[in-house]
DNA sequence: CTTGACTCCGTACCCTACTCCGGGGTTTAT
DNA sequence: ATAAACCCCGGAGTAGGGTACGGAGTCAAG
């Protein structure tokens, strides 16, 4: 425990070993050391990046969002004000996306309680506020 | 105003023409009245719908999930409870994605609040807490 | 009544994000 | 020491979500 092959690591993430190695083509993982062989060793860590990168893209986020969001971290090419940009400009997302979940929910949230359960659905409140939430 | 071309709906939700009538092919729109030369004529409330569409792509749900999310309303082949079920099932993904939208923010809002705007970025405070989110 | 912008439809093409394949070495458990 | 299971790499294939094309009809302004 601390180095993990390409399929242990794919496994604990979840994720395809495929995809891992289609995200280290693509720049979102980093290359990793190798053994004498040329087998992948992955730090433990590595781990919750995958998964970090799994819950972006369920939010929305493309790739190429995300290694934005991953390369906030360390970047030697840009100052720290260029960095705090950046971040700034991810949270304006983010609190763009806050918000509408937010409405989704409201509506949502809505029809579940005048819906009873009861009767045929036709009987059940329009929610029109689904599509007007803007 | 009350019936639009394709082209003006399209201007007006800010989506391609093209991609109306991929959505229409989809069934995330319903097919709309025509008039006698065959063009397609919108109710203006069409560009709600759309835009409904557009912003929950932008959260992360799957044109099918989108479809789902619509069918919500109505839906005369499913009782009450039914819709009551799909409802819960929506809400608990938004609930997951609120959730982690917040995590997101709050390491971003760290990352802003750590670092000045002042110096190269190998200053900057590393943000760990992006990728140790759960 | 003509001209430019718009629309129709079907088909083809494109990009993203994987996913699979196949021929070949490596590790590991028995 | 020999399978079974795993890994390597390059390249091809797939699904989802559009986007573009082209030939033909339509509409609105001048």
């Amino acid at each position: 425990m601390e180095s993990l092959s390409i399929g242990q690591l794919a496994k604990a993430a979840q994720v395809n070993v495929e995809t891992v190695r289609y995200y280290e083509r693509e720049g979102l993982l980093p290359r990793p050391a190798r053994r004498a062989s040329g087998y992948r060793r992955y730090p433990s860590a590595t781990v919750t990046r995958l998964q970090f990168i799994k819950r972006s893209k369920e939010l929305g986020f493309s790739l190429k969002e995300i290694a934005e969001l991953l390369a906030l971290r360390i970047d030697p090419h840009s100052g720290c004000a260029d960095v705090k940009r950046r971040a700034e400009a991810k949270l304006a997302d983010i609190e763009r996306k806050l918000t509408d979940l937010r409405r989704m929910r409201r509506a949502l949230t809505q029809l579940v309680h005048d819906c009873g359960g009861e009767g045929p659905s036709s009987a059940c409140p329009i929610l029109d506020t689904l599509e007007g939430l803007r």
